[in-house]
DNA sequence: TCCCGAAGTCAACAGGTGTTGGCCTACACT
DNA sequence: AGTGTAGGCCAACACCTGTTGACTTCGGGA
């Protein structure tokens, strides 16, 4: 039986997402993408053109993030540590980021994009000085990526064995001060 | 002109060491790293057996840490947060574990043993509860490597930009808070 | 001086990769 | 019922990978 383009085009899509996930960029082959979309590897090519278009398509995602503002401003930490686990669990998106941003310099780009657009901005409202948040927000990203580095990725024993709950009531804190924090003097 | 058999050893090892760092396990090639070290791919063999052995020796390395007990208690943090940044631009070691591990389990093993082997030990020491100490390794471990991924791999804008004391600055006192800070009760 | 072992090269292997173009075939429309 | 087309398959391409085994050549000890 036939499916239509656009099914079979999901279909990829979702193979793709998920061996770039949990394979990274150059060993997710186009070959073991188009198996697990029951489809042969030429389809892929049409329907996607090559490789890093495939990616490209497979890449494109927003972190949802909650909007800071409608938060008290002593609980902003924890909202976004909350939202960060949630984020991670629910698809295969950040995984992605990670697993292929790594090893991929056009991954690493969309990431650098995605949190550049989609996190600064939201932390912009929060300090006095505007130009301080591209600062605030690679602090808040360099714990957030790190501890799912950790957990999801290296699987550090310790770090898979903490609750949820552990996790945000250890980082809340640290994230709250690089979000809210006073800015330390180097000296 | 010929050379001993340590010194094309050695010529192998550092050429792999180059190469694993900046391309990750699967794009570091065993002919790439030959043509680095002026050899022939078929010495990489005679010398190392296979890629996974060639790649167990060049990722074999310490932490070198300070003795953290040698340090008055609340400079903990600071010491060890100045020590990775060193120790991360001393040499291709850390950047190593880091590239490689994300795709490659052998390489993942490797990093979750040099950390729960090399930074937790040291940690015993600094809390009462010695129950603690691997969830506050990890805990170390996902800021440390989390930055070095966002300054060195992903190459955030804001995260180079920030000078060496910035990075002190900002997360001494989150590291500090992991190793001897109260262990804060999730609800 | 001879010669043997160590250092090094060369060519090939079997398998895997992204990518291409030609071919088939089911099916909605006239 | 006939047919054009969109969805799909197959076989091949050029290239790259780890790995192997046979071959050459240098250099130090007898």
């Amino acid at each position: 039986m036939r499916r239509s383009a656009e099914v079979t085009k999901a279909a990829i899509l979702a193979a793709a997402r998920e061996r770039f996930a949990t394979d990274g960029y150059e060993k997710a082959t186009i070959r073991a993408i188009a198996t697990d979309a029951n489809i042969d590897p030429s389809m892929v090519m049409r329907y996607f053109g090559n490789k890093d278009r495939l990616f490209a398509a497979a890449a494109e995602f927003d972190l949802d993030l909650p909007d800071l503002n409608a938060i008290p401003r002593d609980q902003v930490g924890t909202a976004l540590v909350r939202h960060f686990l949630t984020r991670w669990q629910a698809d295969d998106a950040l995984q992605i980021l990670l697993r292929t941003g790594v090893t991929n310099e056009a991954a690493a780009e969309r990431t650098r994009v995605v949190f550049a657009a989609q996190l600064a901005p939201l932390i912009i409202h929060l300090v006095g000085d505007p130009g301080q948040a591209p600062t605030r927000a690679a602090l808040v990203a360099s714990q957030m990526l790190g501890m799912a580095l950790c957990r999801y990725i290296l699987r550090f024993p310790p770090a898979v064995a903490m609750s949820d709950d552990e996790v945000i009531a250890w980082m809340s804190p640290t994230i709250q001060n690089y979000l809210t924090g006073e800015r330390p003097d180097p000296h």
